[in-house]
DNA sequence: GAGTGGTCTAGACCACTCC
DNA sequence: GAGTGGTCTAGACCACTCA
């Protein structure tokens, strides 16, 4: 493994990113890079066990230490996951404690045991994407995107109604019988069948008043005040893959935030 | 520096946490006890510069790796500020780029030039904290504690309304001629007074609708939806010092989170 | 007991800031 | 050039898991 060295003319001021300047990149950073790469690449799948420190170290030619550092930063970015004595594995969808990681709506009273969700999928077709929504995801306007919509309920209320938007070609395949059939959560699905893994989401939150349509959907009154999430999902390398409109029912539950 | 060791009688089954069981405490986090501490005291005040890795190992008597590895997680919790070629500072909240670390709601149209937020002061009292006031801030039901309700602006319109509780006793003195006089962040504020320091936060967001007050005080229509925000804060040790009710006019800004 | 990640050390050298 | 944090190495030992 070569280091980028700070090549040649040291001309541009200290202190400012000279535009095009061979910026000094660590070791680790780029070691970092290759093992992202084979994530993404397929060598390791989720949930899977990646080789020892030793091992990987031995393979780029760097020291335990260095690619200690790397992989530090992938399970700080939940990309990776550490389990001393066991080894480091490939951060998933399928497992309990990351469940909730994207949905953070809880229960007010959170004494009581977690309650089953229950999902009814209302569509699943292939649309013409809008101006905006191509534009989030990164796709020309007009090209086709899939579109989910489902409601979610807890002991049989209706608690979130979703609309969901994915580039037609990464997920072509996904059928309403697919989605009907599985038990596990979307993100899960995405990974398991068309390999796409969600690492990362920006959430811009407001509150909405409800329309009829929603009223009857979330079964409130009409101008009750909902949660409005519109969530971007990115996989790696920061590739958008999904839009997600959601409205939320806040009688019994909150969005759950932490700031530091 | 002692080490703490996994002392004498290894009877507890391995993996799980026994009652009382004497763990095992890493250097490293001892370190970052004391240099926490350092910080709670008052040996390094908000702004200031810590003394070098070099110097603090040897003060603890353990090696600049350990130090660093201490300095490094600290960092990472927003407690220290690292510059390279500079030093490591005490964050404050009296600085450019840590203004908006609590207050999550941007333009959604953010393209223009950031415009300065008014505030108006309504009211600053002493009043007897409520039973679910009291609780969230560690008092007794019927403890004095400090009231303040204030408006935000931007460019005149209400944006959002807050109403404050902080415990009386570590903020007396704190008046309504000071606040008005103050042109910084509340924070910083509580910072430079009252030795203070906002360190984490939690969150509840619901949505609700404008009561005839509330609509009156921020300008929208009655039943028009808000965004409800109750902030709990945190200063060092977990302890929890502030409680913030919060309404947001969400009509032309949003609250952003991000999900990693 | 072998193998893994976790801690700790000591030392070298680099990049950055300031005088 | 002196002083700071940032990177990288090599090696020792520890805690944990599993067979």
């Amino acid at each position: 493994m070569q280091r980028m060295a700070t090549s040649s003319p040291p001309q541009h001021p200290p202190g400012s990113a000279a535009a095009g300047a061979p910026v000094f990149s660590p070791l680790y950073q780029q070691i970092k890079a290759l093992i992202t790469r084979s994530l993404q690449s397929g060598e390791w799948k989720p949930g899977e066990l990646i080789p020892s420190e030793a091992e990987l170290a031995t393979r780029f030619g760097v020291s335990q230490g260095t690619v200690r550092k790397a992989i530090d930063e992938l399970a700080a970015d939940n990309l990776l996951m550490r389990r001393q004595g066991r080894g480091t594995f490939v951060t998933t969808h399928h497992e309990e404690q990351v469940k909730f990681r994207f949905l953070r709506l809880v229960p007010d009273d959170d004494s009581g045991p977690a309650l089953r969700m229950d999902r009814e999928f209302l569509a699943c077709h292939r649309v013409r994407a809008a101006a905006d929504v191509a534009r989030l995801l990164g796709v020309k306007a007009g090209d086709m995107v899939l579109e989910i919509r489902r409601v979610l309920r807890i002991a049989g209320r209706p608690l979130v109604y979703e609309d969901i938007y994915l580039p037609a070609a990464p997920f072509r395949g996904l059928t309403a019988e697919r989605l009907e059939g599985y038990k596990g959560p979307l993100y899960a699905l995405f990974e398991s069948d068309f390999g796409t893994r969600m690492v990362r989401a920006e959430e811009k939150i407001r509150a909405v008043c409800a329309g009829a349509d929603e009223a009857g959907l979330l079964q409130v009154e009409p101008g009750q005040a909902l949660l409005s999430v519109e969530r971007l999902s990115f996989s790696y390398g920061d590739q958008a893959v999904e839009l997600r409109r959601g409205l939320y029912v806040t009688t019994h539950h909150h969005y759950r935030n932490t700031l530091s």
